[in-house]
DNA sequence: GCAAGTCGTTCACTTAAGTTAAGAAGAAAC
DNA sequence: GTTTCTTCTTAACTTAAGTGAACGACTTGC
């Protein structure tokens, strides 16, 4: 499980085996049933994640409503804005499937990175490259129909179809489960 | 004007004399007239912006109409996807208004970074900054019709609506030149 | 000063998403 | 094994955005 940790850090900057041992030996290793709430809204968490096995959610509860606004799957980051921001959250954070997952703390890391100018470069590189693709998602989605945003996922993560219930999908596009599954149709409807 | 540049960074870091004049001296001041373009779709470009005076926006051409995706206005900076990416760039950067901005090339930050320490903090910090503000407005994008996107927008970029023409305010929100002008009209009709 | 182009608005019509309600299929609870 | 809850789908109706066209107000260029 930890190899998916190091093999994630090594697209960024090589480890000695030292760095590797701190890194193994620290206590951020969980796993988590489908269903556990991670981080509640209005909670001052410092805690950010990253996937090892499974996927977890981020949603807003709006009126009483659900509103799911992004996925982690294997290998994925999510530093929650009340980290950097220093104030209570605004949404939920939860597993959408049994997770296995690391959680570290943001002093933790401020105190690895002063400890390990390597580490501080990583996070430079990985916040950059992860604003780079939010943009381009943030663009792709302002400029598509819902129409086309559900081909489009069903072209760029077609896992999170398949083990996403509809209803998280259809917020995730922006859109009610309904319209999401007449959307569906007329889809198989061109198609035949 | 260099001050703005300085103010926006002891936000993060405290600069030295040395630092200070070491920036001050650098040739990256640029002012350019509304229309200008500073990047092209399918430029390979390693330019930073950071805007002093004025306005710039991101926009693709997509079916030969313009989508705007993105505006900055004083204190903001942009470092466009395909500079990170090291990829043709999808996208056209130009100037709303005449602007005084900054142009800084991304071999000279890896340089200066590795010379000063405290600038790659900074950058780490202003990525994760970045990064939480970014995933903030997508959610809120995401989980509100054209009309709440609209009035969000008022309350808080309320200088956005004069600056910019409405065709293309009205792809920054999603919809078209026709439909924001309804939708204003229905607005003020509901005031009444 | 005039012509050409740009920009914003309005209108009529089309298309698709929101809403409300109902029902079928499957999973979880007892 | 039956009940209950959740999830997904379908349908009828409402509401709002997309489309195409037209018009007046303003620039911009000559």
């Amino acid at each position: 499980m930890k190899n998916i940790l190091f093999d994630f850090i090594s697209k960024y900057v090589s480890l000695t085996e030292d760095e590797m041992n701190a890194i193994g030996s620290a206590d951020i290793f969980r796993s988590a049933k489908k269903g556990t709430i991670l981080l509640k809204e209005g909670q001052r968490s410092k805690d950010s994640y990253f996937v090892l096995k499974g996927c977890i959610r981020t949603y807003y509860l709006l009126d009483s409503e659900e509103k799911t606004t992004a996925f982690y799957t294997e290998m994925e980051a999510l530093t929650p804005p009340c980290v950097v921001n220093k104030t209570p959250s605004d949404y939920y954070v939860s597993c959408v499937e049994d997770t296995i997952l690391t959680v570290s703390n943001s002093d933790m890391e401020a105190e690895i990175n002063s400890k390990f100018p390597k580490f501080e470069i990583m996070c430079r590189m990985l916040s950059e490259e992860l604003l780079a693709k939010h943009r381009i998602d943030f663009d792709a989605f302002k400029t598509s129909s819902p129409e086309q945003r559900y081909l489009n996922l069903l072209q760029s993560r077609p896992d999170l179809i398949q083990r996403v219930p509809q209803h998280q999908l259809a917020s995730y596009l922006g859109i009610k489960p309904q319209s999401l599954s007449r959307l569906r149709a007329r889809i198989l409807e061109k198609k035949s």
